[in-house]
DNA sequence: CCTAATCTGGTACGTTCGTTCCAATCTAAG
DNA sequence: CTTAGATTGGAACGAACGTACCAGATTAGG
């Protein structure tokens, strides 16, 4: 034993899974493949076989990578304001959205390997604590779905749609329902999806 | 112009379907091929590009004929008990649960391709409309958010798993935050996950 | 320096895929 | 019955894939 792991093959080994992600942005998860990573990353098909011998390596590789990030996405957020927070979301599914819808097919393969659980765990650990340390959430765990649900809704219908009205959201999802007893308020500054 | 479109060609589309279907349940998006889904069908090869031309075509229309399934079970929670719709929920997520993660996999592909847009927009405007149309339900339009997230948390965590939980989750989530100030309930029945 | 392990880049094999083509068969309208 | 259009089953082509292999370069420890 001698070499183990050496500093450039890391440097590669980063490169290679975030060039997963691009592709994975770009054209879904069938069209990762060692190949196209390593095209993507600008080295040989070598070099993505050679650091990740299969497949699943590599999309599990890019899940923890992409997890980690968004873990502390969620972590800044424990700290931040919440239209800090509603900025951050807004760039998340508007300005990334293929970063986000990219994400997300990762998490949806995690249902099926196991391998995987983990990091998905790991990523809606992060979401719920915190929801938790954030002051003035009634109930975090059910908050942690809403926003879960949230998401996903503007992935998939594009609305609420900008920052004003995502905060506005976040705030009848996260505060006590008090004052609006119905209705998520509609898009405030900008207007509605195609 | 005279044999425009056949029963028995309707039969065909309808199978061919279906095992786009179960070929998703098995083996995810990827596996998704011509010869797999004619395979599954007990059909040649060719009578799956006869019909669907291009496997976006076959996507579509398993998106569309797997929305029309569910559309119907949120309009039947709609007359139905709460039990009836926690009982509903656990099969789904937990009996059938490959058939609901290949459901999920088929609705964030909508969100990549525009053509899918329409199907995803009435699965939700179905569930949606489900909750309005439920007595008791405080905030639908929230609900319905947390519900899509309460059906992600248990097929990413197992969790609720049992009927009881899921019923108990669905009063907290439905009805107003009088009695528990906080909390998903845990598991009643049955343990938690692995 | 020396040696062993890691790393590198390129090639090649066998498989599977989407797609195309075609001759034969079936179906319904006139 | 006749005929045009729908359907059927099989075959084949080119492309892209996972994977395996290997000879040379590089690197780290002794």
């Amino acid at each position: 034993m001698s070499a183990a792991i050496t500093a450039k093959g890391q440097v590669r080994r980063d490169a290679l899974l975030d060039a997963v992600i691009r592709v994975l942005e770009r054209g879904g998860l069938c069209s990762v493949t060692h190949r196209a990573v390593a095209n993507e990353a600008g080295l040989p098909l070598s070099a993505a076989t050679y650091y990740f011998a299969t497949l699943d390596d590599l999309l599990t590789g890019a899940l923890r990578r992409a997890t980690e990030g968004q873990v502390q996405l969620f972590a800044r957020l424990r700290d931040g304001t919440l239209a800090d927070f509603a900025e951050a979301l807004h760039r998340w599914t508007h300005v990334d959205r293929a970063s986000a819808i990219a994400q997300y097919e990762l998490l949806l393969l995690a249902m099926r390997r196991d391998g995987l659980r983990e990091a998905a765990d790991s990523w809606y650990r992060a979401l719920e604590e915190a929801l938790e340390a954030t002051a003035g959430v009634a109930r975090p765990q059910v908050a942690a779905l809403t926003l879960d649900g949230l998401v996903l809704r503007m992935l998939w219908r594009g609305e609420p749609s900008s920052v004003g009205a995502i905060e506005a959201a976040l705030r009848e999802i996260l505060g006590d329902a008090h004052d609006r007893p119905d209705r998520l308020p509609p898009s405030t500054t900008s207007g509605s999806s195609a």
